[in-house]
RNA sequence: CGCGGGAUGGAGCAGUCUGGUAGCUCGUCGGGCUCAUAACCCGAAGGUCGUAGGUUCAAAUCCUUCUCCCGCAACCA
Protein backbone atom coordinates (compact mmCIF):
# COMPACT_ATOMS: atom_id res chain seq x y z
CA UNK A 1 0.00 0.00 0.00
CA UNK A 2 1.36 3.61 -0.93
CA UNK A 3 2.05 5.93 1.81
CA UNK A 4 0.12 9.05 2.71
CA UNK A 5 0.60 12.50 2.61
CA UNK A 6 -1.47 15.60 3.71
CA UNK A 7 0.08 18.86 3.06
CA UNK A 8 -2.21 21.88 3.79
CA UNK A 9 -2.25 25.34 2.86
CA UNK A 10 -3.88 27.70 5.07
CA UNK A 11 -7.28 28.86 4.56
CA UNK A 12 -7.07 32.15 3.32
CA UNK A 13 -9.36 35.06 4.55
CA UNK A 14 -11.23 36.47 1.13
CA UNK A 15 -11.66 39.76 2.51
CA UNK A 16 -10.01 41.08 -0.97
CA UNK A 17 -8.81 39.15 -3.96
CA UNK A 18 -5.59 37.20 -3.77
CA UNK A 19 -2.31 38.80 -4.30
CA UNK A 20 1.00 37.10 -5.19
CA UNK A 21 1.90 35.86 -1.35
CA UNK A 22 -1.11 33.91 -1.32
CA UNK A 23 0.37 32.70 -4.42
CA UNK A 24 3.51 32.16 -3.11
CA UNK A 25 2.39 30.24 -0.04
CA UNK A 26 0.33 27.75 -2.06
CA UNK A 27 2.72 27.33 -5.00
CA UNK A 28 5.39 25.75 -2.35
CA UNK A 29 2.28 23.13 -1.34
CA UNK A 30 1.44 22.65 -4.72
CA UNK A 31 5.24 21.66 -5.27
CA UNK A 32 5.10 19.68 -2.13
CA UNK A 33 2.41 17.83 -2.84
CA UNK A 34 3.10 16.78 -6.25
CA UNK A 35 6.81 16.10 -5.38
CA UNK A 36 5.26 13.39 -2.92
CA UNK A 37 3.18 12.29 -5.74
CA UNK A 38 6.03 11.75 -8.05
CA UNK A 39 7.89 9.72 -5.63
CA UNK A 40 4.99 7.38 -5.02
CA UNK A 41 2.81 9.00 -2.42
CA UNK A 42 -1.16 8.67 -1.93
CA UNK A 43 -1.18 12.63 -1.44
CA UNK A 44 -4.00 14.70 0.19
CA UNK A 45 -3.25 18.51 -0.50
CA UNK A 46 -6.15 20.69 0.61
CA UNK A 47 -6.47 24.46 0.53
CA UNK A 48 -9.52 26.60 1.42
CA UNK A 49 -10.89 29.61 2.66
CA UNK A 50 -11.78 30.99 5.99
CA UNK A 51 -15.18 33.21 5.40
CA UNK A 52 -16.67 34.01 8.40
CA UNK A 53 -16.22 37.23 10.86
CA UNK A 54 -16.63 40.61 11.24
CA UNK A 55 -13.85 42.55 8.81
CA UNK A 56 -16.19 40.09 5.42
CA UNK A 57 -19.50 41.24 7.52
CA UNK A 58 -18.76 44.53 7.18
CA UNK A 59 -16.97 44.67 3.70
CA UNK A 60 -19.96 43.06 2.37
CA UNK A 61 -22.22 45.89 4.15
CA UNK A 62 -19.88 48.09 2.69
CA UNK A 63 -20.53 46.67 -0.97
CA UNK A 64 -24.62 46.46 -0.35
CA UNK A 65 -24.09 42.56 -0.35
CA UNK A 66 -24.50 39.69 1.73
CA UNK A 67 -21.66 38.11 2.82
CA UNK A 68 -22.50 35.04 1.42
CA UNK A 69 -22.39 36.85 -1.99
CA UNK A 70 -19.29 38.66 -1.05
CA UNK A 71 -17.13 35.79 -0.47
CA UNK A 72 -18.85 33.98 -3.29
CA UNK A 73 -17.28 36.05 -5.84
CA UNK A 74 -13.92 36.14 -4.44
CA UNK A 75 -14.08 32.47 -4.14
CA UNK A 76 -14.69 31.84 -7.65
CA UNK A 77 -12.20 33.99 -8.75
CA UNK A 78 -9.83 32.17 -6.07
CA UNK A 79 -10.13 28.69 -7.70
CA UNK A 80 -10.00 30.32 -11.11
CA UNK A 81 -6.30 31.81 -10.24
CA UNK A 82 -5.32 28.61 -8.81
CA UNK A 83 -6.31 27.09 -12.02
CA UNK A 84 -4.16 29.21 -14.21
CA UNK A 85 -1.13 28.86 -11.51
CA UNK A 86 -1.50 24.90 -12.13
CA UNK A 87 -2.57 24.41 -8.33
CA UNK A 88 -3.10 20.59 -7.97
CA UNK A 89 -5.20 20.78 -4.78
CA UNK A 90 -7.67 17.57 -4.22
CA UNK A 91 -9.79 19.37 -1.97
CA UNK A 92 -11.17 23.05 -1.59
CA UNK A 93 -12.55 23.54 1.97
CA UNK A 94 -15.07 26.51 2.58
CA UNK A 95 -15.73 27.30 6.11
CA UNK A 96 -19.14 28.60 4.94
CA UNK A 97 -19.58 24.77 3.63
CA UNK A 98 -22.45 22.87 5.32
CA UNK A 99 -20.42 20.48 6.40
CA UNK A 100 -18.19 22.17 7.80
CA UNK A 101 -20.27 24.13 9.69
CA UNK A 102 -22.39 21.17 11.26
CA UNK A 103 -19.12 19.41 12.13
CA UNK A 104 -17.39 22.87 13.97
CA UNK A 105 -21.22 22.89 15.58
CA UNK A 106 -20.19 19.37 16.89
CA UNK A 107 -16.63 19.69 17.96
CA UNK A 108 -17.33 23.18 19.70
CA UNK A 109 -20.10 20.89 21.80
CA UNK A 110 -18.33 18.24 22.24
CA UNK A 111 -15.55 20.46 24.06
CA UNK A 112 -18.10 21.90 26.05
CA UNK A 113 -19.84 19.14 27.16
CA UNK A 114 -16.17 17.76 28.33
CA UNK A 115 -15.81 20.86 30.17
CA UNK A 116 -12.80 22.32 27.60
CA UNK A 117 -14.88 24.72 26.83
CA UNK A 118 -16.86 27.22 29.66
CA UNK A 119 -18.67 30.47 29.59
CA UNK A 120 -16.85 33.43 30.95
CA UNK A 121 -16.57 37.12 30.28
CA UNK A 122 -14.48 38.80 28.01
CA UNK A 123 -12.54 42.06 28.54
CA UNK A 124 -11.71 44.02 25.61
CA UNK A 125 -10.39 47.81 24.95
CA UNK A 126 -13.43 48.55 22.16
CA UNK A 127 -13.44 51.40 19.58
CA UNK A 128 -16.79 51.68 18.91
CA UNK A 129 -16.58 53.67 15.69
CA UNK A 130 -14.30 50.94 14.42
CA UNK A 131 -15.85 47.67 15.88
CA UNK A 132 -12.74 46.69 16.75
CA UNK A 133 -10.83 45.43 20.02
CA UNK A 134 -7.53 46.45 20.81
CA UNK A 135 -5.31 44.68 23.36
CA UNK A 136 -3.68 47.13 26.04
CA UNK A 137 -0.30 47.53 24.14
CA UNK A 138 -1.81 47.55 21.06
CA UNK A 139 -4.03 50.82 22.06
CA UNK A 140 -1.40 53.16 23.82
CA UNK A 141 -2.79 55.79 26.09
CA UNK A 142 -6.09 54.13 25.08
CA UNK A 143 -6.50 55.62 21.97
CA UNK A 144 -7.13 53.14 19.15
CA UNK A 145 -4.50 52.67 17.26
CA UNK A 146 -6.90 52.70 13.50
CA UNK A 147 -8.66 56.33 14.27
CA UNK A 148 -6.85 57.62 17.69
CA UNK A 149 -10.12 57.91 19.16
CA UNK A 150 -11.04 56.94 22.94
CA UNK A 151 -11.20 53.06 23.32
CA UNK A 152 -13.65 51.51 25.73
CA UNK A 153 -13.30 48.76 28.59
CA UNK A 154 -16.33 46.67 27.37
CA UNK A 155 -17.35 43.28 28.56
CA UNK A 156 -19.66 40.66 26.97
CA UNK A 157 -20.68 37.53 27.63
CA UNK A 158 -18.18 34.56 25.87
CA UNK A 159 -17.01 31.19 25.59
CA UNK A 160 -13.19 30.25 26.94
CA UNK A 161 -11.21 27.40 25.63
CA UNK A 162 -9.09 26.02 28.22
CA UNK A 163 -5.42 26.65 26.61
CA UNK A 164 -3.75 26.73 29.88
CA UNK A 165 -4.65 23.34 30.92
CA UNK A 166 -2.30 21.92 27.98
CA UNK A 167 0.70 24.10 28.24
CA UNK A 168 3.24 21.46 30.02
CA UNK A 169 1.81 18.65 27.39
CA UNK A 170 2.37 21.26 24.95
CA UNK A 171 6.11 22.25 25.70
CA UNK A 172 6.61 18.56 26.14
CA UNK A 173 5.59 17.49 22.44
CA UNK A 174 7.85 20.37 21.44
CA UNK A 175 10.71 18.72 23.16
CA UNK A 176 10.10 15.09 21.81
CA UNK A 177 9.21 16.51 17.95
CA UNK A 178 12.01 18.73 17.54
CA UNK A 179 11.22 18.94 14.02
CA UNK A 180 7.71 19.84 14.77
CA UNK A 181 8.33 23.59 14.15
CA UNK A 182 10.40 24.58 11.01
CA UNK A 183 12.74 26.70 10.87
CA UNK A 184 14.17 26.24 14.10
CA UNK A 185 14.41 29.67 14.99
CA UNK A 186 10.41 30.04 15.05
CA UNK A 187 10.24 27.77 18.10
CA UNK A 188 12.19 29.46 20.78
CA UNK A 189 10.00 32.62 19.70
CA UNK A 190 7.18 30.51 20.44
CA UNK A 191 8.49 28.93 23.57
CA UNK A 192 9.81 32.58 24.59
CA UNK A 193 6.71 34.81 24.33
CA UNK A 194 3.85 32.56 24.22
CA UNK A 195 4.13 29.24 26.08
CA UNK A 196 6.47 30.83 28.90
CA UNK A 197 5.31 33.66 30.03
CA UNK A 198 2.03 31.09 30.30
CA UNK A 199 -1.11 30.78 27.96
CA UNK A 200 -4.27 32.51 28.84
CA UNK A 201 -7.79 30.55 28.02
CA UNK A 202 -8.71 31.41 24.75
CA UNK A 203 -12.09 33.10 24.01
CA UNK A 204 -13.63 31.29 21.15
CA UNK A 205 -17.03 32.89 21.28
CA UNK A 206 -18.00 36.17 20.44
CA UNK A 207 -21.44 37.52 20.34
CA UNK A 208 -20.33 41.38 18.72
CA UNK A 209 -21.08 40.11 15.00
CA UNK A 210 -23.48 37.36 13.40
CA UNK A 211 -21.11 36.20 10.25
CA UNK A 212 -20.56 32.98 11.53
CA UNK A 213 -21.56 29.28 12.69
CA UNK A 214 -23.97 29.75 15.19
CA UNK A 215 -23.26 28.14 18.97
CA UNK A 216 -26.15 25.42 18.63
CA UNK A 217 -26.72 25.19 22.27
CA UNK A 218 -26.53 29.14 22.55
CA UNK A 219 -27.28 31.02 19.63
CA UNK A 220 -26.60 34.64 20.61
CA UNK A 221 -23.24 33.63 20.56
CA UNK A 222 -21.47 32.71 17.02
CA UNK A 223 -17.97 30.45 17.39
CA UNK A 224 -14.85 32.78 16.82
CA UNK A 225 -12.08 31.87 14.06
CA UNK A 226 -9.73 29.48 16.38
CA UNK A 227 -12.16 26.59 16.55
CA UNK A 228 -13.94 27.80 13.20
CA UNK A 229 -10.51 27.92 10.88
CA UNK A 230 -8.32 25.62 12.34
CA UNK A 231 -10.64 22.61 12.29
CA UNK A 232 -10.96 22.75 8.49
CA UNK A 233 -7.74 20.55 8.37
CA UNK A 234 -9.91 17.47 10.19
CA UNK A 235 -13.89 18.71 9.41
CA UNK A 236 -12.68 18.23 5.46
CA UNK A 237 -11.66 14.40 6.61
CA UNK A 238 -15.20 14.20 8.14
CA UNK A 239 -14.56 14.64 11.54
CA UNK A 240 -16.54 14.03 13.98
CA UNK A 241 -19.18 12.20 11.90
CA UNK A 242 -17.06 9.63 9.16
CA UNK A 243 -13.77 8.57 10.17
CA UNK A 244 -13.01 6.83 6.66
CA UNK A 245 -10.53 9.87 5.34
CA UNK A 246 -9.50 10.37 9.01
CA UNK A 247 -8.32 6.87 9.20
CA UNK A 248 -6.28 7.26 6.22
CA UNK A 249 -4.84 11.25 6.32
CA UNK A 250 -4.85 12.31 9.90
CA UNK A 251 -2.58 13.22 10.97
CA UNK A 252 -1.53 15.70 8.38
CA UNK A 253 2.31 15.63 7.32
CA UNK A 254 2.73 19.62 7.07
CA UNK A 255 0.84 22.38 7.52
CA UNK A 256 2.46 25.20 5.52
CA UNK A 257 1.58 29.09 7.04
CA UNK A 258 3.18 32.28 6.97
CA UNK A 259 5.36 32.75 9.75
CA UNK A 260 2.65 35.49 10.93
CA UNK A 261 0.03 32.43 11.71
CA UNK A 262 2.45 30.01 12.90
CA UNK A 263 1.57 30.34 16.56
CA UNK A 264 -2.26 29.61 16.36
CA UNK A 265 -0.96 26.46 14.29
CA UNK A 266 1.76 25.64 16.76
CA UNK A 267 -0.20 26.38 19.71
CA UNK A 268 -3.46 26.91 19.82
CA UNK A 269 -4.46 24.34 17.07
CA UNK A 270 -2.29 21.38 18.65
CA UNK A 271 -4.12 22.27 22.23
CA UNK A 272 -7.42 21.75 20.39
CA UNK A 273 -6.20 18.71 19.20
CA UNK A 274 -5.23 17.57 22.83
CA UNK A 275 -8.91 18.57 23.69
CA UNK A 276 -9.83 16.18 21.49
CA UNK A 277 -7.86 13.15 21.80
CA UNK A 278 -6.40 13.64 18.28
CA UNK A 279 -2.50 12.62 17.07
CA UNK A 280 -0.94 16.07 16.63
CA UNK A 281 0.40 17.19 13.06
CA UNK A 282 4.02 15.95 12.22
CA UNK A 283 5.43 19.59 11.03
CA UNK A 284 4.32 22.82 10.31
CA UNK A 285 6.36 25.28 8.16
CA UNK A 286 6.25 28.68 9.04
CA UNK A 287 7.66 29.90 5.83
CA UNK A 288 8.87 33.48 5.25
CA UNK A 289 7.10 36.43 2.76
CA UNK A 290 7.42 37.74 -0.54
CA UNK A 291 8.24 41.30 0.38
CA UNK A 292 7.69 44.02 -2.84
CA UNK A 293 10.38 46.22 -3.20
CA UNK A 294 11.79 45.24 0.29
CA UNK A 295 8.28 46.36 2.34
CA UNK A 296 5.00 44.44 3.09
CA UNK A 297 2.27 43.40 0.48
CA UNK A 298 -0.13 45.71 1.48
CA UNK A 299 -3.87 46.04 0.85
CA UNK A 300 -4.15 49.19 1.72
CA UNK A 301 -1.28 50.92 0.50
CA UNK A 302 -2.51 48.70 -2.96
CA UNK A 303 1.77 48.26 -4.15
CA UNK A 304 0.86 44.48 -5.92
CA UNK A 305 -0.83 43.87 -9.03
CA UNK A 306 -3.72 40.53 -9.69
CA UNK A 307 -0.66 37.37 -10.14
CA UNK A 308 -2.66 36.81 -13.52
CA UNK A 309 -1.05 39.50 -14.73
CA UNK A 310 2.18 38.03 -14.75
CA UNK A 311 0.85 34.61 -15.69
CA UNK A 312 -0.40 36.29 -18.81
CA UNK A 313 3.07 38.46 -19.70
CA UNK A 314 5.84 35.57 -18.85
CA UNK A 315 3.91 32.34 -17.96
CA UNK A 316 2.66 30.26 -15.56
CA UNK A 317 5.72 28.24 -14.74
CA UNK A 318 7.73 31.45 -14.74
CA UNK A 319 5.79 32.36 -11.69
CA UNK A 320 6.00 29.23 -10.19
CA UNK A 321 9.68 29.26 -10.74
CA UNK A 322 10.04 32.93 -9.30
CA UNK A 323 8.53 32.38 -6.31
CA UNK A 324 10.27 28.16 -5.84
CA UNK A 325 13.42 29.40 -6.57
CA UNK A 326 13.82 32.85 -5.00
CA UNK A 327 13.48 32.42 -1.49
CA UNK A 328 15.56 30.58 0.77
CA UNK A 329 14.30 28.22 3.07
CA UNK A 330 12.11 30.42 6.30
CA UNK A 331 13.38 33.60 5.13
CA UNK A 332 12.08 36.94 3.04
CA UNK A 333 12.42 37.30 -0.30
CA UNK A 334 12.07 40.32 -2.75
CA UNK A 335 9.48 40.16 -5.41
CA UNK A 336 9.64 42.27 -8.22
CA UNK A 337 9.00 42.22 -12.09
CA UNK A 338 12.08 42.89 -12.68
CA UNK A 339 14.14 39.94 -10.77
CA UNK A 340 11.74 37.68 -12.24
CA UNK A 341 12.25 38.60 -15.71
CA UNK A 342 15.74 38.36 -14.40
CA UNK A 343 15.50 34.84 -13.12
CA UNK A 344 13.22 33.87 -16.66
CA UNK A 345 15.83 34.74 -18.61
CA UNK A 346 18.45 33.70 -16.99
CA UNK A 347 17.29 30.00 -15.26
CA UNK A 348 15.01 29.32 -17.55
CA UNK A 349 15.90 30.65 -21.40
CA UNK A 350 19.37 30.58 -21.44
CA UNK A 351 19.75 27.47 -19.03
CA UNK A 352 17.00 25.19 -19.30
CA UNK A 353 15.65 26.50 -22.55
CA UNK A 354 18.32 27.08 -25.17
CA UNK A 355 20.31 23.62 -23.64
CA UNK A 356 16.94 21.78 -24.73
CA UNK A 357 16.45 23.37 -28.22
CA UNK A 358 20.43 23.29 -28.49
CA UNK A 359 20.66 19.60 -27.85
CA UNK A 360 17.47 18.27 -29.73
CA UNK A 361 18.48 20.41 -32.75
CA UNK A 362 21.50 18.77 -33.44
CA UNK A 363 20.30 15.82 -32.86
CA UNK A 364 17.87 16.68 -35.73
CA UNK A 365 20.31 18.08 -37.86
CA UNK A 366 23.44 15.16 -37.45
CA UNK A 367 21.20 12.12 -37.35
CA UNK A 368 17.90 13.21 -37.95
CA UNK A 369 16.32 13.05 -34.54
CA UNK A 370 16.95 9.23 -33.98
CA UNK A 371 18.09 8.31 -30.65
CA UNK A 372 21.19 5.95 -30.29
CA UNK A 373 23.37 5.03 -27.71
CA UNK A 374 26.79 3.22 -29.17
CA UNK A 375 28.44 3.90 -25.91
CA UNK A 376 31.66 5.15 -26.64
CA UNK A 377 32.80 6.89 -23.93
CA UNK A 378 34.97 9.36 -22.67
CA UNK A 379 36.34 9.84 -19.48
CA UNK A 380 35.38 13.41 -19.49
CA UNK A 381 31.40 11.99 -19.76
CA UNK A 382 31.68 10.32 -15.99
CA UNK A 383 31.41 13.91 -14.40
CA UNK A 384 28.52 14.61 -15.98
CA UNK A 385 26.73 11.25 -15.51
CA UNK A 386 27.64 10.94 -12.11
CA UNK A 387 26.28 14.13 -11.23
CA UNK A 388 23.32 12.96 -12.72
CA UNK A 389 22.55 10.08 -11.32
CA UNK A 390 23.47 11.76 -7.58
CA UNK A 391 20.35 14.04 -8.52
CA UNK A 392 17.54 11.86 -7.17
CA UNK A 393 18.72 11.37 -3.77
CA UNK A 394 20.44 15.22 -3.19
CA UNK A 395 16.79 16.81 -4.73
CA UNK A 396 15.31 13.97 -2.26
CA UNK A 397 17.12 14.96 0.72
CA UNK A 398 16.49 18.86 0.04
CA UNK A 399 12.72 18.10 -0.23
CA UNK A 400 12.72 16.10 2.36
CA UNK A 401 14.38 19.37 5.08
CA UNK A 402 11.39 21.70 2.74
CA UNK A 403 14.66 23.17 1.08
CA UNK A 404 12.61 23.54 -2.20
CA UNK A 405 14.94 26.37 -3.62
CA UNK A 406 17.99 24.75 -2.58
CA UNK A 407 16.42 21.31 -5.07
CA UNK A 408 15.87 23.79 -7.79
CA UNK A 409 19.17 25.22 -7.77
CA UNK A 410 20.80 21.34 -7.92
CA UNK A 411 19.22 20.60 -10.87
CA UNK A 412 19.63 24.00 -12.81
CA UNK A 413 23.69 22.95 -11.42
CA UNK A 414 23.46 19.84 -13.27
CA UNK A 415 21.89 21.61 -16.49
CA UNK A 416 24.63 24.02 -16.19
CA UNK A 417 27.11 21.14 -16.46
CA UNK A 418 25.32 19.87 -19.69
CA UNK A 419 25.59 23.56 -21.56
CA UNK A 420 29.41 22.91 -20.29
CA UNK A 421 29.95 19.21 -21.51
CA UNK A 422 28.73 20.25 -25.00
CA UNK A 423 31.35 23.33 -25.21
CA UNK A 424 33.87 20.65 -24.21
CA UNK A 425 32.69 17.81 -26.30
CA UNK A 426 32.23 20.02 -29.11
CA UNK A 427 29.64 17.84 -31.34
CA UNK A 428 29.61 20.30 -34.03
CA UNK A 429 33.66 19.35 -34.67
CA UNK A 430 32.43 15.42 -33.99
CA UNK A 431 30.22 15.90 -36.82
CA UNK A 432 32.73 17.02 -39.80
CA UNK A 433 34.33 13.42 -38.80
CA UNK A 434 32.12 10.51 -40.32
CA UNK A 435 34.76 8.01 -37.83
CA UNK A 436 33.48 10.15 -34.82
CA UNK A 437 30.27 9.42 -35.75
CA UNK A 438 29.53 6.89 -33.03
CA UNK A 439 31.14 9.35 -30.53
CA UNK A 440 29.23 12.21 -31.57
CA UNK A 441 25.82 10.23 -30.88
CA UNK A 442 26.83 8.78 -27.57
CA UNK A 443 27.27 12.99 -26.58
CA UNK A 444 23.84 13.51 -27.56
CA UNK A 445 22.32 10.54 -25.74
CA UNK A 446 24.29 11.09 -22.17
CA UNK A 447 22.60 15.50 -22.95
CA UNK A 448 19.63 13.82 -24.09
CA UNK A 449 19.10 11.53 -21.21
CA UNK A 450 20.41 13.89 -18.50
CA UNK A 451 17.78 16.29 -20.09
CA UNK A 452 15.23 14.09 -19.63
CA UNK A 453 16.03 13.00 -15.51
CA UNK A 454 15.96 17.15 -15.17
CA UNK A 455 12.95 17.17 -16.79
CA UNK A 456 10.87 14.10 -14.36
CA UNK A 457 12.68 16.01 -11.37
CA UNK A 458 11.48 19.51 -12.45
CA UNK A 459 7.80 18.53 -12.63
CA UNK A 460 6.44 19.09 -9.20
CA UNK A 461 8.09 22.66 -9.66
CA UNK A 462 7.30 23.70 -13.35
CA UNK A 463 4.50 20.94 -14.70
CA UNK A 464 3.82 22.31 -18.11
CA UNK A 465 7.65 23.29 -18.74
CA UNK A 466 8.56 19.54 -17.95
CA UNK A 467 5.92 18.08 -20.21
CA UNK A 468 6.80 20.19 -23.03
CA UNK A 469 10.34 18.69 -22.79
CA UNK A 470 9.41 14.93 -22.65
CA UNK A 471 7.25 15.54 -25.12
CA UNK A 472 9.87 16.55 -27.30
CA UNK A 473 11.80 13.38 -26.21
CA UNK A 474 8.85 11.55 -26.74
CA UNK A 475 10.15 9.34 -24.42
CA UNK A 476 7.72 7.18 -22.14
CA UNK A 477 9.59 6.85 -19.86
CA UNK A 478 9.05 9.76 -17.67
CA UNK A 479 8.01 7.79 -13.88
CA UNK A 480 10.10 8.67 -11.03
CA UNK A 481 11.45 4.90 -11.50
CA UNK A 482 12.88 5.67 -14.65
CA UNK A 483 15.32 7.84 -13.02
CA UNK A 484 17.97 5.74 -14.07
CA UNK A 485 20.95 6.93 -16.28
CA UNK A 486 20.32 5.18 -19.28
CA UNK A 487 16.25 4.52 -19.41
CA UNK A 488 16.01 6.57 -22.45
CA UNK A 489 14.99 4.52 -25.46
CA UNK A 490 17.01 3.97 -28.72
CA UNK A 491 15.69 4.78 -32.09
CA UNK A 492 13.11 7.16 -30.54
CA UNK A 493 12.08 9.93 -33.20
CA UNK A 494 12.77 13.30 -31.45
CA UNK A 495 10.13 16.23 -32.21
CA UNK A 496 11.17 19.50 -33.07
CA UNK A 497 12.42 21.60 -30.92
CA UNK A 498 10.37 24.46 -29.89
CA UNK A 499 11.14 27.79 -27.65
CA UNK A 500 10.22 26.89 -24.24
CA UNK A 501 10.78 31.08 -23.02
CA UNK A 502 11.35 33.66 -24.84
CA UNK A 503 13.43 35.72 -23.19
CA UNK A 504 12.35 38.68 -21.97
CA UNK A 505 13.58 42.18 -22.79
CA UNK A 506 13.74 44.75 -19.76
CA UNK A 507 11.47 47.45 -20.03
C1' C B 1 16.94 46.30 28.64
C1' G B 2 9.85 42.46 25.80
C1' C B 3 11.14 38.28 22.26
C1' G B 4 13.24 36.56 17.66
C1' G B 5 15.92 37.16 12.98
C1' G B 6 19.36 39.91 10.04
C1' A B 7 23.83 43.28 8.47
C1' U B 8 29.54 39.47 3.69
C1' G B 9 32.41 42.73 -3.60
C1' G B 10 26.85 46.60 -7.89
C1' A B 11 22.21 43.02 -6.50
C1' G B 12 20.63 38.40 -3.96
C1' C B 13 22.75 34.72 -0.89
C1' A B 14 26.35 30.57 1.32
C1' G B 15 30.20 30.25 4.82
C1' U B 16 29.66 31.38 11.45
C1' C B 17 27.89 25.46 15.33
C1' U B 18 33.53 22.35 14.72
C1' G B 19 38.64 29.83 14.19
C1' G B 20 43.49 28.68 9.67
C1' U B 21 44.75 31.86 2.27
C1' A B 22 36.42 34.72 1.51
C1' G B 23 32.61 31.13 -2.10
C1' C B 24 28.00 30.78 -5.33
C1' U B 25 24.16 32.88 -8.71
C1' C B 26 23.01 37.36 -11.33
C1' G B 27 25.17 41.89 -13.33
C1' U B 28 29.80 44.37 -15.59
C1' C B 29 34.33 43.94 -18.65
C1' G B 30 37.74 40.92 -21.91
C1' G B 31 38.40 36.40 -24.75
C1' G B 32 36.60 31.80 -27.16
C1' C B 33 33.03 28.92 -29.86
C1' U B 34 29.14 28.61 -33.64
C1' C B 35 24.99 23.29 -32.28
C1' A B 36 21.49 26.99 -29.92
C1' U B 37 16.91 31.79 -27.79
C1' A B 38 22.76 38.26 -28.68
C1' A B 39 22.62 31.95 -26.22
C1' C B 40 26.76 28.71 -24.39
C1' C B 41 32.10 28.09 -22.48
C1' C B 42 36.69 30.39 -20.38
C1' G B 43 38.99 34.43 -17.84
C1' A B 44 39.16 39.29 -15.17
C1' A B 45 37.85 43.39 -12.18
C1' G B 46 35.24 44.25 -7.66
C1' G B 47 34.73 42.75 -0.51
C1' U B 48 39.85 45.74 5.50
C1' C B 49 32.78 40.10 5.96
C1' G B 50 27.69 46.79 10.06
C1' U B 51 30.63 49.60 14.52
C1' A B 52 34.14 49.61 18.63
C1' G B 53 36.97 46.67 21.73
C1' G B 54 38.69 41.70 23.69
C1' U B 55 40.60 36.36 23.44
C1' U B 56 44.24 33.86 20.07
C1' C B 57 50.20 32.46 16.61
C1' A B 58 45.60 33.19 13.66
C1' A B 59 38.65 35.91 13.87
C1' A B 60 33.43 36.66 8.76
C1' U B 61 33.65 32.62 12.41
C1' C B 62 34.48 32.85 19.77
C1' C B 63 33.32 36.95 23.89
C1' U B 64 31.58 42.08 25.00
C1' U B 65 29.69 47.25 23.40
C1' C B 66 27.07 50.06 20.14
C1' U B 67 24.35 51.31 15.44
C1' C B 68 20.89 50.21 11.76
C1' C B 69 17.04 47.02 9.32
C1' C B 70 12.99 43.42 9.61
C1' G B 71 9.33 40.37 12.05
C1' C B 72 6.19 39.05 16.40
C1' A B 73 3.20 41.10 20.70
C1' A B 74 -4.44 36.84 20.07
C1' C B 75 -6.36 36.04 12.76
C1' C B 76 -2.52 40.87 6.63
C1' A B 77 0.33 34.37 2.87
Amino acid sequence: MKEKYYVTTPIYYPSANFHIGHCYTTIIADACARYKRLTGYDVYFQTGTDEHGEKIEKKAREAGVTPKEYVDKIIKDAKDLWKSLNISYDYFIRTTDEDHVRRVQKIFKKLYNQGDIYKGTYQGLYCIPCESFWTESQAKDGKCPDCGREVKLVSEEAYFFKLSKYQDKLIKYYEEHPDFILPISRKNEMLNNFIKPGLEDLCVSRTSFTWGIPVDFDPKHVVYVWIDALSNYITSLGYPEDDTLMKKYWPADLHLVGKEITRFHVIIWPCMLMALDLPLPKQVFGHGWLKIDGGKISKSLGNYKDPREYINAYGVDAVRYYALREVPFGSDGNFSEEALIGRTNSDLANNLGNLVNRTISMAHKYFNGLTKNPKVAEAIDEELISKVISLKTVVDEKMNGLKVNEAIEEIMEVLRSCNKYIDETTPWVLAKDETKKDRLATVLYNLLESIRICAILLSPFIPDTSNKILEELNTKETSYDSLDFGKLEENLQLNEPKILFNRIESK
